[in-house]
DNA sequence: ATCCAGGTATGCA
DNA sequence: TGCATACCTGGA
């Protein structure tokens, strides 16, 4: 980290969280940008925003930001945490009376929500996330914001925009130790390029719509078209199903051997209109049964 | 060393 | 429809 940063005092921010859920809200699969420094600070980056978190000895969280970003950091936070809904609520109105092992999981992670990054972002790193493990696609993604974007500030860049990518030649992309995904990246890129527009739609299209538009994408499949939504578009009723959610099906609710597409159907009937929501904390409690 | 990891696309029954 | 297989790469 360059020391010739000047951070913005630390503010407060209204969330209380415990450091085991913060990790899981920040480093647990739904962005990949944020790293924590050796003092238990987490700095991020997310579109033009670099911003610091940590928690106070009470778990509240507090934010800084580079002087020159501390502007309009303020507000995206607010964007990116979700913190001008009312999370609460949200929660409350998952199944959690009739299902034990739901309410289980909302205990366990109290706090927990889905943040709101920039859609063509979450686009970009869920094209990486294939068949690969957290540590890797942040390696991914941080050589690619290192390669082909543009710094913020000074030691921070930022990951390049579509028509950035669409300049970089493949090869040039799989020394991002991209591997295959390079090549849907690549040709990705090249889509967005001559359909100008394009991506802005597809981000306000009713779900079912904007979830067909994304499919059409190479390299984006059913799982990947609902993280973007689910992370990028805010659209909570996206229910991704990936390994762990198939495997915490399985095992909790006893759909052994059923296929992704009959389990996604399954979670949007049984956890309701924000599916997604319980996804995550469902994600969450089976990772970490699977750590310890 | 060999296997597999937050999948997708393709080629065959 | 359904199932197997290839696809890059690096860490366990």
């Amino acid at each position: 980290m360059p020391t010739d940063i000047r951070w913005s005092v630390w503010k407060n921010l209204p969330l209380t969280l415990s450091p085991a859920v913060l990790d899981e809200l920040l480093d647990g699969g739904q962005s990949f940008r944020w790293n924590r420094q050796t003092d238990g600070t987490r700095i991020g980056i997310w579109g033009e925003n670099v911003a610091r978190i940590s928690l106070a000895n009470n778990e509240a969280l507090r934010w800084s930001a580079p002087r020159e970003c501390a502007d309009h950091v303020e507000p995206a936070l607010q964007v990116y945490l979700g913190l001008e809904s009312n999370h609460t609520a949200k929660v409350d109105s998952l199944p959690w009376r009739s299902d034990a092992h739901l309410a289980t999981c909302l205990e366990t992670f109290t706090g927990l929500r889905i943040l709101r990054q920039p859609f063509g972002e979450a686009l970009l790193c869920f094209l990486c996330s294939a068949t690969k493990q957290i540590v890797q696609i942040k390696q991914m993604v941080a050589l690619l914001a290192e390669s082909h974007g543009t710094e913020i500030v000074p030691g921070f860049p930022r990951l390049p925009t579509w028509d950035e990518l669409a300049r970089v030649s493949e090869e040039s992309l799989r020394d991002c130790k991209l591997g295959f995904r390079a090549k849907h990246i690549h040709e990705t890129a090249q889509f967005l390029a001559a359909n100008p527009g394009w991506l802005a739609a597809t981000e306000t299209a009713p779900y079912t719509e904007a979830k067909e538009r994304l499919c059409t994408l190479p390299g984006v499949g059913e799982k990947v078209a609902d993280c973007v939504l689910l992370f990028g578009a805010g659209r909570l009723e996206a229910f991704p199903v990936d390994t762990w959610i198939l495997k915490t099906m399985a095992r909790r609710y006893g759909l052994d051997d059923w296929k992704p597409a009959q389990v996604a159907h399954f979670g949007r009937t049984h956890f309701g209109p924000l599916a997604g929501l319980a996804q995550q904390y469902l994600f969450a409690y089976e990772r970490r049964v699977a750590r310890s």
